[in-house]
DNA sequence: GCAAAAGTGTTTCGTTTACACCCATGC
DNA sequence: GCATGGGTGTAAACGAAACACTTTTGC
């Protein structure tokens, strides 16, 4: 529930523009959403459809309006542009340099989130919007690619403290599934014994006793998510899953 | 050197406001500034001298210009209204809410930086600066008072896994005032014996092999901090100053 | 000589790492 | 029956935590 502005802080003139008494830039939210295929990490992105970079993929983002919050920007920029719902977002980061755009002076503060990588479709058959593998990412508009990289090292970095490759994953999923996400982001490699073991023991994976269907030789167990072990870890002073 | 804007975006009406075809917020970046006395942990504020909030504490801070990024606003800003000079300054949050500002629609930016706690000044005699306790700062204004717990749970996160500490104190000092200023921003109790091992061990402190003068009982050795040591440190993985 | 804070080493404990074999399934 | 990937336990190494006494200085 947004309230009224207290004061406007603007006149309106013959034209229909707003006319401030200083210069001021022009906001924008994006969002830079991972997913994950089971095998590599993969980022959303829109083709635009207008100048300037028409035809060049970007982040889902759009231009702040007076009535929601800049995070609120960016849920809806991206619902509008995607067939995605709501996701948690986590801002890691102000864009303000002076050419950024050729707009004109335009600062964007961008937030990431992790999915599972479902299907998408573009907001109307105009608009295209595509998973791409990380290291396949074709050159972005504006200052895209930078923002990227300082999203995917903040997603690294944030893996290292905490459980956000859940998020990543669908409902049920198995160890070896989870591992093969931790591998993928931080590139390296684990011991799958030791792995296990870590995972089991914080506590925040709950055995659903099933088995994966369809495996292509011993099925592996299906686990699921514990949210109030998660919420309880997450508090947990001095703990992290970095390995 | 900024260049400058590729295209204006605005249209300069008769009686030079700058009219926009959309709504735009004012953007404002805020440097919430610790530093550490010794025995607790202070925060640099400034009286306002005018609405709103006239006479109310609050962060130094103000407008974005067109020709500088928004940390640049924060740098500036910060010597513009105290007497400091360059600090290095880390962003951490947008603070977007709708009616957070009685003016209008206000976004700001929202810096931290560490600094020993040295004698500020305002900037005229009219303006006022000085440092508060963080047990005993007053109510202060917009949303000043979250934006300070946030900065202040940001910084205690940042202690577990970076040595910023260091950035606190003087240039030379000593291991028991370091603890000290961990005790202060963590509120917790370390054991002296495993504090300076720890300390010790991470290579990045240089034994001046000088005493504390005046020291009331016995002197304790003075330490300067080993910077090449400290970008070697903070680039490695897997280390962390977790206590 | 006593109060106050600095300096120093060792043992215990828990966590992390390294490592090898058996099991279930599909072909 | 064999290839593929899942599941399990144990020993060694390392880092963290607990802990007490001696030294220096000012009064």
């Amino acid at each position: 529930m947004n309230q009224s502005i207290a004061k406007t802080d603007y006149r309106i003139t013959e034209d229909g523009w707003y006319a401030y008494e200083y210069q001021r830039p022009a906001l924008t939210a994006d969002a830079v959403i991972f997913g994950f295929d089971g095998q590599a990490l993969n980022v959303l992105l829109v083709k635009r459809g207008i100048e300037p970079f028409k035809g060049k993929w970007a982040f889902p983002g759009g231009f702040l309006r007076m009535n929601e919050t800049i995070a609120q920007c960016a849920q809806r920029e991206l619902s509008e542009e995607t067939s995605f719902k709501e996701v948690y977002m986590e801002q890691f980061g102000v864009f303000s340099d002076v050419n950024r755009d050729p707009r004109g002076r335009v600062i964007t503060t961008a937030f990431y989130a992790l999915t599972p990588k479902i299907e998408v479709r573009g907001a109307d058959d105009a608009a295209e919007a595509d998973w791409f593998r990380l290291d396949r990412v074709p050159a972005l508009a504006f200052d895209h690619d930078r923002i990227l990289r300082i999203a995917y090292r903040r997603l690294r970095e944030d893996l290292h403290f905490r459980p956000v490759g859940f998020e990543l994953l669908p409902e049920t999923f198995t160890i070896p599934q989870l591992q093969r996400l931790y591998e993928a982001i931080l590139d390296v490699h684990f011991d799958r014994r030791n792995f296990m073991k870590k995972m089991l023991s914080t506590g925040i994976l709950k055995d659903t006793g099933l088995k994966e269907a369809n495996a292509p030789h011993r099925a592996p167990t299906l686990y699921r998510f514990n949210l109030e072990a998660y919420h309880q870890f997450k508090n947990r002073r001095n703990f992290n899953l970095e390995f």
